[in-house]
DNA sequence: GGAATGTTTAACCATTCGGTTAAATATGTA
DNA sequence: TACATATTTAACCGAATGGTTAAACATTCC
């Protein structure tokens, strides 16, 4: 298995189990937007909004520039590519449970069928 | 871009925001393992353990089978499908900021470089 | 029956989270 | 200068998280 650096990926995760989170990402896939604008659909307060923002920040997700009051801010999905990794490692665990079997066989090295074999 | 269901997301990167429960997670990538098992490397009590595995099943990345007083514990990687897929949307903006403008072009459908474009 | 084992439940605790409102800060504009 | 706009910070609140210990429950073993 791959190396991961944990904080980072507890940060993008943590970061993406927020749906007012995923969907400003998700705005912000539609190009740079400010505050404001990101606000306005989510029904929240600007406050509750700026630290959603501040969240995905720490995480890396989204990088911030200062056009006078405005703050502008800019999808950075880098993250997203640790995560994806991370996840990816699984694929073949729900791509069937054939590999599944497959990849148990071949890290017990034992045979199965006798019903007690793992515990 | 695809609809998801916000619940089932908002769980699974729950749940994958905690390097405990990744940590078991792959554990279980190598084979059905009981509670107690799961529990001996992390440093902490079993009923800690047994609430991040609890976390684990609501989000459905685990399933649990009772022998006798033995709880095995079978990785179900399905919701991390999803996730997979929520997190590949954004691939073309780590894959390079060139594919990050073409999709910001066809999406806006505007000419850019007049520097105030999207403010 | 009684003791040991595997696991959960209950009660508690400190911290974090996601929201609020009110005030402060920074910038632009008349 | 004064006012309006964009955003953050501060203080607070209730609920959720991640951990603890002690007790209960379920099963197996002698």
């Amino acid at each position: 298995m791959v190396k991961h650096s944990s904080q980072a990926l507890n940060r993008t995760f943590a970061a993406l189990a927020d749906p007012t989170r995923r969907r400003i990402l998700a705005h912000l896939a539609r190009g740079d937007r400010c505050v404001t604008h990101l606000a306005r659909p989510h029904a929240m307060s600007l406050p509750a909004v700026s630290k959603h923002l501040r969240v995905l920040e720490k995480a890396g997700l989204l990088r911030r520039r200062r056009y006078g009051r405005v703050h502008e801010m800019r999808l950075d999905a880098k993250p997203l590519r640790e995560a994806a990794h991370w996840v990816e490692e699984y694929r073949k665990f729900w791509e069937g449970s054939l590999d599944r079997l497959a990849a148990y066989l071949e890290k017990t090295n034992k045979a199965v069928g006798k019903g007690k074999g793992q515990r």
